[in-house]
RNA sequence: GCGGGUGUAGCUUAGUGGUAAAGCUCCAGCCUUCCAAGCUGGCUAUGAGGGUUCGAUUCCCUUCACCCGCUCCA
């Protein structure tokens, strides 16, 4: 509609943005940073708060009116980012968040070491051929023909698992891909949950982990939550917090950070009705997204594969993506929020491993269940990069050449109040309006400058509205409104300035005027 | 983790084995009755650590960060 696709802005222009104006700083800048951390700036932590203030309003404070007519009911949580280590050993986390990885440094391929099995000659001479678990039998074949010095079949050789073998012998491996034996590493842990000691003392008896999913905090509450809140399934509990993953390849700005932040819903509901569920939050969440101003075409929903499917989701109704175009994953998207169905599969491992009884007692029907879960997860960091995305404005036609056209909800200043001179008797009428507003909205009040340069600075940090203060307030109690998007201008009374932009604000509204300005 | 590239002020760019230069931004002031105008002044830089050298921003090594491509991504 206002963005051909020619005009993608690059991701280094948007990062110098965000440097420039406050946004997002690297952590630790003046020592060079640290890969994967990133510092939200001035600008950068009102936006966060918006976006996260807005989807808890749209999760806790008014939750989504439910199939049935009534609104649904979700209550909040703010759990510890430290747990018990035994609550990630029951979630998975510990085990498939640190598989072993071998590099062949000839090819510069890497596998999982899991993955891979040797053929052992068993007269002792020859190669030994490293192969993967997927190969398939035809492909073994060839290999032993290749690579084996004259043997013919699999069954003059022992298969072992990679990981079984001692590393003295890995000089005579063979790589799956390599053609010199010997270019196999050994297996390097990757542990993926960064860890930590909890006391004085550094030993493995006091390990923990800073949680790599705020979602777990939830399923350990769930008993707590359900003995102390009058809340009956079906229900959700919302949870917003930071998460730390020790990515491999910490990439694109904030998009994978190590440290990060995530939104979370957990929603409890019979199993038979996890389908419906389903399908009502993956429409609930789509809605939020575009009321915050994404637009349709940079928004598509996305259902995983089977094979994609993670540990917790290979059964039931699957995992769907709202995914976002990114200027660098543009023509491709990348994922924003995803909504599974985790099943019973977190409850009945905590109920086991803790000993706990977690199943579900329903007081009208008496029935006991194990609930299934609907997981909206979506990443705050990541919904704060979109709309920095989707704002960033290209135009040539403007001093700034760019310009962040934040939906109002959304935008870190919702508007500034400029008096049009820094003499005479403008500024004391500014001074007042300000100090009114600022009770209810996060304003700004600039006398700097002349008025160009503070409504091209207003621009370039997605300000929607200015009020400007000029000679004409003082006989009749008008002030000028400047549209950020249009540069059109009107005049309204200084008394209504509150409830204008009080009208402004609404999600709704603001979906109409879109429309109309095109 | 691998390969390639980049690193001088907030940004864009100069330049040099011997005092690091400019424009824009920013800040202060003047001037300004609506879109980065004009005038004056000011702050701020060789990513970090070593080495060679009388002297390194420049040459060499290491490291860090970012970008691109792989790899990875519950």
């Amino acid at each position: 509609m206002n963005q051909p696709a020619a005009t993608t802005p690059a991701m280094k222009d948007i990062v110098a943005l965000c440097k420039r104006r406050g946004f997002i700083f690297a952590a630790s800048d003046i020592y060079g940073g640290l890969n994967g951390f990133w510092d939200y700036g001035p600008l950068g932590v009102e936006l966060k708060n918006n976006l996260r203030d807005l989807w808890w309003k749209s999760m806790v404070t008014c939750p989504p009116i439910g199939p049935d007519g009534a609104p649904v009911e979700i209550v909040g949580l703010d759990s510890s980012i430290i747990q018990n280590p035994k609550a990630w050993e029951a979630s998975g986390h510990v085990g498939g968040f640190s598989d072993p990885m071998v590099d062949d440094k000839e090819t510069k391929l890497r596998y999982r070491a899991d993955h891979l099995y040797v053929l052992v000659p068993k007269d002792g001479k020859g190669k030994w051929l490293a192969l993967h678990q997927d190969a398939e039998a035809e492909d073994v074949a060839k290999r032993i023909k290749k690579e084996g010095g004259g043997k013919s079949s699999s069954d003059q050789y022992e298969k072992k698992q990679f990981t079984s073998i001692d590393k003295s012998d890995y000089a005579n491996i063979l790589g799956p891909d390599a053609k010199t034996p010997g270019t196999l590493t050994e297996p390097k842990q990757f542990n993926l949950m960064f860890h930590t000691f909890v006391g004085a003392t550094a030993g493995d008896e006091n390990k923990a982990y800073l949680r790599p999913e705020t979602a777990q905090g939830i399923f350990l509450n769930f008993k707590n939550v359900l003995d102390s809140s009058r809340v009956r399934v079906p229900f959700g509990i919302a949870q917003i917090g930071k998460a730390f993953r020790n990515e491999v390849t910490p990439r694109n700005f904030i998009f994978r950070s190590r440290e990060f932040e995530q939104m979370e819903m957990e929603w409890f509901c019979h199993p038979k009705e996890a389908k419906m569920w389903r399908d009502f939050w993956f429409t609930e969440r789509q809605k939020f997204w575009r009321s915050i101003g994404l637009s349709s075409e940079n928004i598509q929903m996305r259902d995983h594969d089977k094979d994609e499917l993670s540990h917790y989701a290979k059964e039931g109704y699957g995992t769907a993506d709202i995914e976002y175009r990114f200027p660098f994953t543009a023509p491709g998207y990348g994922e924003l929020e995803g909504i599974a169905h985790r099943c019973d599969f977190d409850l009945t491992q905590h109920q086991k491993v803790s000993g706990t009884k977690l199943e579900y007692m329903d007081p009208v029907t008496s029935e006991k269940f194990m609930p299934h879960v609907i997981e909206p997860a979506a990443g705050l960091s990541r919904g704060v990069l979109a709309l920095i995305c989707e704002a960033y404005t290209i135009d040539a036609s403007r001093p700034s050449g760019v310009y962040l056209n934040f939906h109002p909800s959304v935008a870190p200043i919702k508007a500034a109040i400029l008096p049009l001179t820094a003499k005479e008797d403008h500024v004391p009428i500014a001074t007042k309006l300000y100090l009114e507003l600022r009770e209810e909205f996060t304003v700004e009040l600039d006398v700097k400058q002349n008025i160009g340069k503070r409504y091209a600075r207003q621009d370039e940090i997605g300000t929607p509205y200015c009020f400007t203060i000029d000679n004409d307030t003082i006989t009749d109690k008008t002030v000028t409104v400047r549209d950020r998007n249009s540069m059109a201008q009107e005049r309204i009374h200084i008394d209504k300035v509150a409830e204008y932009l009080r009208e402004k604000m609404k999600p709704s509204s603001q979906k109409a005027k879109l429309k109309a300005v095109g």
